[in-house]
RNA sequence: UGGGGCGUCGCCAAGCGGUAAGGCACCAGACUUUGGAUCUGGCACCCGGAGGUUCGAAUCCUCCCGCCCCAACCA
């Protein structure tokens, strides 16, 4: 990209700093950025935020950005999240060409960093425990106390932490810290532990080593290995940028990179974090980290959102430093946009209801023609659709007793197939219970292809199937995991906080047989129902399983519940939004004009009246509603007048004054 | 409580002293062989509150209120 894309409002607060310091010529126009999640969990849509953020950052300023493991925690890393991570990135849609790093492969160059610190009196060996360390650090209100073993000599230090290295101390005997300021204000800069004892395997350096660096310290470092120019991370890092900035300054890192914070992603009706993230999975309250109602992108993935709707989503939410909870409908908004310009329309009739036409041939099959895609959608292709006597429709779309407003089949009622024939329902047959287990109707063979000729308007057209020639499926229709909006806020346990209905399993599901065709795609608009997905794992040839990504929006949900629910529509919700009075202007006392003033005005009526005139002429619609009352709209006008009426001595006309002629002009 | 950050529509979010962008959600209507899509219109006289500066303040100043983060040998 060239200079001219520097421009000083950018997309949001980061973008715009970053164009500042090309502007300003820093660090030799590079931008290197770098994702750096430890592998330590699976990666989650928050996590595609800060991905799309810094890859991002880096195409838009023809710099690139790194892939880096922050492995200095041996205890919780795993190669498979490593994997997982490599995976998602790449899902995506991001490419870190070469630079793909372990933090871990900079262990000895972190060591010696840690050696110069000592050397320049800046690290020293620390011998006090766990507890002890603790209480030394004081408290948020009251200062801490310098370590015992603060004022160690450089030598002994350095004898120390070669010891420590060499294994010679069991874990937990010393520890490697900065020497800053035991009452500093900010708490992480009350002399910062650096290095710890810890004899535990590594997933990717085996046992090479027995002392492990901090992120304190291994990240701003890591960051000035690979000449990284932006460091991008999350709001609760903030105290730790003292110590980022203490360390590249105090080892006089050249052109040092810098980190600046953005919020993190929170979505509604779930939860983030990787500790509860790794609860859910560990307690089996869901089936796995690529469990489709998780906010994992192995979830999301299965249950069938795509990268460019991902993308599209983390475009959309912005990038600011206020902590926010994004409502997760803008995330299924999104994903329908994507999948609705692209995706096959099939009948499928997940909870079959049995129709037998009375008048249609008993042998009869016809072939009818359906396109797959809407007039609205630019695409091109159509199959064919059997048609018989027996078919399956939806239960829900058939109502014995149909509530207000309902568009759909009921006794006496037309209805049209889609692309099919316009039926009537008849009668209907129940079982013992009472239960309609199958509906009678009639069909107008005038109406094929579902077109009435005689112009009769049908209320509702239904999707259904033929029973001869339908195919078993199973659906998995998936919901919000949880029923609260913001499950993060509740103490409650997770059992009374998830959705019973997160998942239902529908496994007596009819797809029209076109659809099972697997060259469609793995994405099937259901008519009427959503969108969905062939599941990658557990759909086979021979039985075929569909994850539902996201449900149509549905117009008449709504509806239907102020349908079934007369009584609780109360007026009285409304009486809440009464129009407000407008608010009082208070005609502040007009300041009055001095002797000078008064003269300046007479002066400038003369000389600015044909711009007054001008700006009111432009400006008829300001005018207006400034004549309606809304007077904020002044300042405007004033602007105008200012910008246009530069005096012919050069000088600008007093605002006041100007705001004053304006006033009168309006008729104020 | 000491320090650091943040408060603009139900949810995000622009705004950088001169008419409160936009998206999602919601509401109404048009169109419709998906109660889908699309289109049109409606949704903040007001920016956490109170003062002040200014011709003019969401933007500057002062005080106050609320929320988040920091006292792991986690990241």
């Amino acid at each position: 990209m060239s200079d001219t894309d520097v421009s000083p409002s950018g997309r949001d607060f980061i973008r715009e700093m970053v164009a500042r310091d090309l502007a300003a010529g820093k660090r030799g126009g590079r931008v290197v950025t770098r994702f750096p999640p430890e592998p330590n969990g699976f990666p989650h849509i928050g996590h595609a935020k800060s991905i799309c953020l810094n890859f991002g950052v880096a195409q838009d300023f023809g710099g690139t950005c790194h892939l880096r493991l922050d492995d200095t925690n041996p205890e919780t890393e795993d190669q498979a999240y490593v994997e997982a991570i490599r995976r998602d990135v790449r899902w995506l849609g991001f490419d870190w060409g070469e630079n793909f790093f372990y933090a871990s492969d900079y262990f000895e160059q972190l060591y010696d960093f840690a050696v110069e610190l000592i050397r320049r009196g800046k690290a020293y060996v620390c011998s006090l425990n766990e507890d002890e360390i603790r209480e030394y650090r004081g408290t948020v209100t009251e200062p801490g106390r310098n370590s015992p073993y603060r004022d160690r000599s450089v030598e002994e230090n350095l004898d120390l932490f070669r010891r420590m290295r060499d294994g010679e101390f069991p874990d937990g005997a010393h520890v490697l810290r900065a020497k800053i300021d035991m009452s500093a204000a900010n708490m992480k800069m009350r002399d910062p532990l650096l290095y710890r004892i810890k004899r535990a395997t590594h997933y990717h350096r085996g046992d090479a080593w027995c002392i492990y660096p901090m992120y304190d310290f291994a990240h701003p470092l890591s960051d000035a290995i690979e000449k990284i120019t932006h460091s991008l991370c999350t709001l609760e890092f903030e105290n730790n940028r003292d110590i980022y900035d203490w360390l590249v300054d105090t080892l006089e890192v050249p052109d040092p990179p810098r980190q600046t914070e953005f919020a993190r992603l929170n979505m509604t009706y779930t939860v983030m974090s990787k500790r509860k993230l790794l609860q859910l999975v560990e307690r089996k309250l869901v089936a796995g980290w690529d469990d489709p109602r998780l906010p994992t992108l192995s979830g999301l993935r299965r249950r069938g959102f795509t990268p460019a709707a991902i993308r599209d989503f983390c475009d959309r939410i912005g990038v600011a430093k206020a902590n926010s909870t994004v409502d997760v409908t803008l995330l299924e908004h999104c994903q329908r946009e994507d999948l609705n310009v692209r995706v096959p329309r099939v009948l499928c009739v997940l909870r079959p209801v049995k129709v037998v036409i009375e008048n249609y041939p008993e042998d009869q099959v016809e072939e009818l023609d359906a396109p797959f895609y809407p007039r609205d959608v630019p695409k091109e292709g159509s199959r064919t659709v059997p048609f018989s006597r027996v078919l399956y429709i939806e239960r829900d779309d058939f109502a014995e007793v149909p509530p207000k407003g309902f568009h759909r089949l009921s006794p006496g009622r037309e209805v049209r197939l889609r692309y099919a024939y316009i039926i009537r329902c008849e009668s209907v047959v129940k079982d013992a219970a009472g239960e309609v287990i199958e509906i009678r109707c009639t069909y107008d063979p005038a109406t094929r292809g579902g077109a009435a000729a005689d112009g009769r308007k049908v209320p509702g057209t239904l999707h259904w199937v033929s029973a001869a020639h339908a195919v078993p499926v199973e659906v998995r229709i998936y919901d919000r995991l949880f029923q609260v909006e913001r499950p993060d806020l509740e103490e409650a346990p997770f059992e009374e906080l998830l959705n019973p209905q997160s998942l239902e399993t529908l496994t007596g599901s009819l797809l029209e047989p076109a659809a099972a065709d697997p060259a469609l795609g793995d994405w099937l608009q259901f008519e009427r129902q959503g969108y969905f997905f062939r599941d990658p794992v557990d759909s086979t040839p021979e039985r075929l399983v569909f994850n539902r990504t996201v449900a149509l929006r549905d117009s008449w949900a709504p509806e239907a519940q102020k349908a079934a629910a007369p009584a609780a529509a109360s007026p009285a919700a409304s009486a809440s939004r009464a129009p407000k009075p407008p608010k009082e202007t208070e005609a502040k006392a007009p300041e009055p004009l001095t002797a000078e003033e008064l003269e300046q005005l007479a002066h400038l009526r003369g000389v600015l009246q044909p711009v007054l005139d001008a700006v009111l002429a432009a400006h008829p619609a300001e005018v207006e509603r400034y004549r309606s009352g809304q007077t904020g709209i002044l300042g405007f006008l004033v602007a105008q007048v200012m910008k246009r009426g530069a005096q012919p001595g050069g000088g600008k006309p007093s605002p006041k004054l100007v705001n004053v002629l304006l006033t009168q002009a309006l008729g104020g």
